[in-house]
RNA sequence: GGGGGUGUAGCUCAGUUGGUUAGAGCGAUCGCCUGUCACGCGAUAGGUCGAGGGUUCGAGUCCCUUCACUCCCGCCA
């Protein structure tokens, strides 16, 4: 028997009473009865309650254990009488009666509970990190990732993909995100830099013949964090397929995608084939690349309403002539609706950096009419025309905003799901999936209007590749998409453009000559005219898959060891200094800082 | 880089219109308690009210600056 344990914290049943145990684990709890002293033994299996009185010698050293204390008990099992048993856990009609104990890892006064439900500063948390994951939700959210990324794993071993490592220090790529960067030492003044996924890898793994790749891939990009998206590093399930096209793709993410949520929640599935959007339509529909199907409400586009003659609200006209756009949310049976439930959607939409938010509500006396402030400026065929667009009904409400496009999708979508949310129309219990395909290849940067890559610079273009209007950039589309949860961009992906000289041509139309894509990307140019076959991949975040799956809204509640929102691991103290003889051999000098 | 929120005991928080000695629960320490499972009861210790400056007879409270954490925008092929 091993010196530690005999069984673990959540073993003994009532078949085992009267064995002689040994159990080692941590104290949970303690409720001293001054002659009778219980103690919650806890383990990462469970808990078992533990009971000492004051005849045994150990009785006072054990009441004194500091919670936390790593102990390891004696004892024998014995059963509970029906008054006394705990049907919280699953040991509950047993219970240990401790013989002897003995410390095996002291502890000191502890800087936050761990036997606690409440709710603590992330400051503290990230520090004591070791002691936070000791608790019981996040101890299970950490179980949860490590149980589902062995069941994608096994589940794509089942589709015949096959798991292989690719580098961690490469190169810097001049698309996307910020990199981090590692100064090479033998190579004085050339630094490496950390993947922002594996990319280029991945490809050249399809070039190499592999045929079909996973990976569960660590990526680094140093960009700002938020809720769903950590400071640093994540992990995707980086996939890659030969010889295939988009449906190919879909088809495989979806059975991975139900089964591992069918198989970790509890929460249906609201689609069971994934609808395909279009970029545009989503943009157009919802507002984002990124819509929460579960909302049920849409977007329309009503300019036209505004061009009409017997429509007077002038500050919307105006607009329009100048090449606004107007849009509208329209909320199913709102006229009881409190006035103070209109107002606070304008005044929220104010705070929103918005001009506000108009609206009224169709009704019917006579004649169809519009009630609100701004309802006076329709006339009643205009209502009836705008009825007509939008699907309203007497009853409806609408509410509306006027501005160029892109603040104009902001706007609406951010109204949308605040709309939803105020009049409770989310069905928290479910999980909506859906493509967006469709993504434009280039976009135009706002401020230095310059075409630039709108995803991916090594998607395949859409139609027939003899045919394509180079000149005309912007409309070209690609074989590029993104996979939606709920709201959440799970993962994008594209069909790969394998064909070198279509590469230049794309890279040329974003401003990189050859000789820049040959030196920027020169393993993968220079594998693609070797013979590289027709490819293309997703790569789902599995830290947002997770995150879903455990019911999480922040991405470090199913991370064990996260840095901060400054990027700071406030436990091991990264980022840290280093010492000068680490920087000379680095060939690097600190500017000082003012 | 910008905007919002928070910062008071080891932890979670309360603190009125600016007014005497800044409170509670948990935790810690000590005492009482033989059936609890958030055990109960009593006592004690524990505070640079994030920091700095200002207004005031008087600041946890008002003003300014600043720092930390967090949420959002920008950013994230």
């Amino acid at each position: 028997m091993n010196k530690y344990r005999s069984h673990n914290c959540n073993q003994l049943r009532k078949k085992n009473v009267g064995d002689k145990v040994i159990l080692s684990g941590w104290i949970n709890k303690k409720r001293d009865h001054g002659n009778l002293l219980f103690i919650d033994l806890r383990d990462n299996y469970g808990i078992t309650q533990c009971i000492i009185d004051k005849e045994n010698s150990n009785f006072s050293s054990l009441e004194k254990m500091q919670l936390e204390t790593v102990i390891k008990i004696e004892g024998k099992v014995v059963d509970r009488s029906s008054e006394t048993i705990n049907k919280e856990i699953d040991t509950g009609e047993i219970e240990v009666t401790i013989n002897k104990f003995e410390v095996l890892g002291a502890c000191k006064e502890l800087p936050m509970p761990v036997f606690s439900e409440q709710e603590y500063a992330e400051e503290i948390r990230l520090k004591y990190r070791f002691l936070d994951l000791r608790r019981k939700k996040i101890h299970e959210n950490i179980i949860l990732r490590s149980k589902v990324i062995s069941f994608i794993r096994n589940e794509m071993n089942n589709l015949g993909f096959l798991e292989y490592q690719t580098p961690i220090l490469t190169s810097s790529s001049p698309e996307g995100a910020r990199d981090f960067l590692v100064p090479s030492r033998l190579n004085p003044g050339k630094f490496y830099a950390l993947p922002q996924a594996p990319q280029q890898f991945k490809q050249l793994i399809m070039v190499s013949g592999f045929d079909k790749y996973f990976q569960i891939a660590p990526c680094f990009r140093d960009e700002d964090a938020r809720a769903d998206r950590s400071p640093g590093e994540f992990y995707q399930l980086d996939l890659e397929m030969s010889f295939v096209e988009q449906e190919d793709v879909f088809k495989v993410v979806e059975i991975l995608l139900t089964n591992t949520f069918k198989k970790f929640s509890k929460k249906k599935l609201m689609f069971d084939k994934f609808p395909k959007i279009s970029y545009s339509d989503a943009l157009l529909k919802y507002g984002s690349d990124k819509p929460d199907l579960r909302n049920p409400l849409i977007i329309r586009d009503i300019t036209e309403i505004f061009e009409r003659k017997d429509v007077s609200f002038e500050i919307f006209k105006k607009l329009v002539k100048s090449g606004s756009r107007v849009r509208c949310i329209v909320t199913k049976n709102t006229k009881n609706k409190p006035r103070s439930f209109f107002d606070g959607i304008d005044k929220w939409a104010k705070d929103q950096g918005a001009s506000g938010m108009a609206y009224f509500t169709f009704e019917k006396d006579n004649e169809i009419a519009a009630k609100g402030p701004v309802g006076k400026f329709f006339s009643e065929d205009s209502l009836k025309e705008l009825m007509k667009k939008t699907g309203a009904e007497v009853g409806d409400s609408i509410f509306f905003a006027c501005n160029k496009v892109k603040e104009l999708e902001k706007i609406t979508a951010s109204a949308r799901d605040k709309i939803a949310s105020e009049l409770d129309l989310i069905d928290d219990n479910s999980f909506a999936f859906c493509w967006i395909v469709d993504y434009p290849m280039f976009e135009e940067n706002q401020i230095s209007k310059k075409i630039e890559f709108s995803h991916n610079p090594f998607s395949m273009p859409q139609g027939d590749l003899k045919k394509i209007d180079f000149k005309d950039p912007l409309n070209i589309l690609a074989y590029q998409y993104d996979i939606v949860c709920n709201g959440i961009e799970l993962s994008s992906g594209a069909i790969r453009n394998h064909i070198p000289e279509l590469m230049y041509e794309l890279f040329s139309i974003a401003g990189y000559d050859k000789s820049q894509v040959d030196s920027k990307f020169s393993g993968m140019i220079n594998a693609l005219s070797y013979g590289a076959p027709p490819h293309g991949g997703i790569a789902p975040g599995i830290d947002r898959i997770v995150m879903l799956l455990a019911n999480e809204k922040n991405i470090r509640e199913v991370t064990m060891f996260p840095m901060n929102q400054n990027a700071q691991d406030l436990m091991m103290n990264a980022p840290s200094e280093i010492n000068d003889n680490q920087l000379k051999e680095l060939n690097l000098t600190i500017k000082s800082k003012k």
